[in-house]
DNA sequence: GTCAGGACACTCTGAATAGAATATCCTGAC
DNA sequence: GTCAGGATATTCTATTCAGAGTGTCCTGAC
């Protein structure tokens, strides 16, 4: 089997579709839209007709009739096939019970932070909370608005989710906020010290920090302790690591 | 100038790394790798070395000397220009300031839930929550283990930040399991109703039901509802939404 | 009557991966 | 002494995918 299954979360909402009823894909785009999964599943068109071609060549869909209107475009419509269903159901069952491994664009903004002037870093988070803050006042009233219509809670569970994942990020974000602001944030000195002036080069590492290997470093060392340190974290991760 | 700019996070990674100091590719990953960086920016060599050629290729990075050391393959050594600090700076600004659009895994799954049977989603929520909770752990291991060999917190901001993520989630589901288990779930009679027999071809959506179009529909509506609800809710959205 | 603009239904293209493959060197086991 | 296996450092290649492009049809404005 091609390297390129389950890669590809389109390719799920277009199994679900077909699974409803036989559609054509421009259909299959229209429906996911009428339903608001756009914001769940990135949808467009270059990936969509690549990703029904990879279905059917994998057997999980088969091409119907193609029905020709007016001289409009052919429509090909497509229906899910026995192993379509089955592989919908493994997959899904698979993103459930699986937790997958992310990487947040926020994570990483995270990991390089101290390569930030402080007063830049701390200027931006406040953009960032405000802009939080515009996102889950929006997503509320989309779900209210859901609700009021009566579209059941079992319809909107995406939404509650992202709500909850952003409430999180708000959370920390306004901590780290206070935290850099009045000084307590840990290890901050550390931060000041090396780009408080303006965002001139760095100061290289000392020679060899990074090769560090078990040598105890004398207490309040500068900068190696990071490297030191991080490998130990990062070894200790291995270790409980080694299923996933 | 390319689409491709700030498309890869590793570009980034790679910035910081010769922000610190010059070197060539492989290092540049056995730096990211000794600082777990791998855990925030996915890093593999495929990408690597085509993203330190685009980097050059836009001026951000410069190729000084390449040595060869024995008989083994060439290494070249690159270096940061000034405008690759720039570049640096206003992408993680960029980062930090304005939350992304990003679309989790689970939240697909979410979003498709009801395709499968209730019982099956049940189960597979279950192994979430197992998994979650192992995830945690380690993750708390990790970083009581950064603490005791004295890293600061301000290099540890990612795996915070993602203990939070997970904290959130795991909130999140063990209420789902909760309300799909009693039953208090609203809109699960609906679920039940549809998937419970087996996983047979779900009922076609009445003839025209997604192109309904402000019509009020008969209170206690079957389907149509979820389509017509849903596409209130999308359009409710869309008007908020027309900055992002 | 025609013309602009949008919906319809795809198709094309070039950049960007991810994973595997390559080739050398070094280390320790037997 | 040699041979397996891991580290070093990079290149290759087949997909994948996002964005833009194409051509047709329909509707309403003037």
């Amino acid at each position: 089997m091609p390297r390129s299954a389950r890669s590809n979360p389109l390719a799920l909402a277009v199994l679900v579709s077909l699974y409803e009823r036989p559609m054509h894909p421009y259909e299959v785009a229209q429906t996911l839209r009428s339903r608001a999964k756009q914001e769940s599943v990135r949808l467009n068109y270059g990936s969509l007709y690549a990703v029904v071609d990879s279905l059917e060549k994998r057997g999980f869909i088969r091409a119907g009739e193609t029905v020709r209107e007016g001289r409009r475009p052919e429509r090909t419509v497509y229906e899910i096939t026995d192993e379509g269903v089955r592989e919908l159901t493994d997959w899904l069952t698979e993103l459930v019970a699986v937790p997958a491994k992310e990487y947040p664009h926020f994570m990483v903004a995270l990991s390089f932070l101290p390569a930030l002037a402080t007063d830049d870093a701390l200027e931006a988070m406040r953009s960032r909370a405000l802009a939080l803050e515009i996102r889950l006042t929006q997503l509320r009233a989309a779900l209210r608005a859901g609700d009021e219509y009566g579209l059941p809670r079992l319809f909107e569970l995406e939404g509650e989710y992202e709500e909850k994942l952003l409430e999180a990020e708000l959370d920390f974000v306004r901590v780290l906020i206070k935290e850099i602001d009045d000084g307590s944030l840990d290890g901050i000195e550390h931060w000041r010290s090396f780009y408080a002036p303006a965002s001139a080069a760095m100061p290289a590492l000392p020679e060899g920090a990074d090769m560090v290997d078990g040598v105890a470093l004398p207490e309040e060392a500068e900068l190696p302790e990071e490297a030191a340190a991080a490998e130990k974290a990062a070894a200790a991760e291995e270790v409980a690591d080694s299923d996933r």
